[in-house]
DNA sequence: TTGGGTGCAAACTCTTTGCATGCCC
DNA sequence: GGGCATGCAAAGAGTTTGCACCCAA
């Protein structure tokens, strides 16, 4: 998620793209635009929609060519929730990173993060012959909009 | 995983299928005996493969419809490790489960448990106003024989 | 001018579905 | 005999690739 204190995130991304070489094209700063509003992960077909939608249309292959970009360079995150299709969120360049809930009832994906958890993993890390690089949590159930539907 | 030292999961399985008044088959009492035997998650076409082998090939439309029948009935669980393929693993009748490393050198998915982790998505659970019914973790780094080759 | 960027369409992979045939009870 | 189970092939969804054209530097 990007940190607005510090530099927005499409700011440090154009800047990430263009030391490494890259030109600057419009399709790019569209994606880039887009994920930096984001809150939350956005698949690939999410973007295409949403940047047809506002008359800017943007071939399907050049916006998985642009995430994976984006990926590489470490500026985004994929986040795969099963069923089939990856969803990608801006990556906070100081590291922090955060988990996801998939809402079983309306099938929004809410951010959480949780020191206790992170803790427990870096614990179970040590406690293992294992070298954990990466890791991810994903959680099943009902986001508080859907599980206090009368309190709404 | 299944419990030995109780009943058999193989058996298991076939007594919850035929209680739910399914056939028993020849196909279902191959793609339940190979998962018995594993120690952790196959995919459709491995277990596809697997019984094609071992001169018993079976339709991949079967083997598909076998597994959501499991996980339907409870009896398997479908891991998404990305990359768009589902692998699915025998479940604990016990109601015990794991999770999973993925290797990034040799690609083999490790189980593990930890009740810390366990803990720690339960605490999450009450500290945030979400309702968890599923938590699924997934490491990613290196497994204990590619982190140290030399010492085997 | 030139090499990277873009879009279209076709290819690919994993998974699901339709339908005729086969087998269990 | 009746219905569920099976297999084949085709359909679907998401993603990737090939290739000709376009644009930024």
């Amino acid at each position: 998620m990007p940190d607005a204190a510090a530099k927005p995130w499409g700011v440090h991304a154009r800047e990430v793209l263009a030391r490494s070489g890259r030109l600057r094209s419009g399709v790019r700063d569209r994606v880039i635009d887009l994920l930096a509003e984001q809150r939350c992960a956005l698949s690939a077909q999410d973007i295409e929609h949403v940047l047809r939608q506002r008359g800017r249309p943007v071939g399907r292959a050049t916006v998985y060519r642009t995430l994976e970009l984006l990926v590489e360079q470490g500026l985004a995150g994929r986040v795969e929730v099963g069923e089939g299709i990856a969803r990608y969120e801006p990556l906070d360049p100081g590291g922090d990173h955060h988990h996801h809930l998939v809402c079983r009832s309306c099938g929004r994906l809410v951010a959480f993060d949780d020191p206790g958890l992170e803790r427990a993993i870096k614990r179970l890390g040590e406690r293992l012959e294992l070298q954990i690089d990466e890791h991810e949590v994903l959680l099943r159930g009902a986001c508080e909009r859907c599980r206090a539907p009368a309190a709404v």
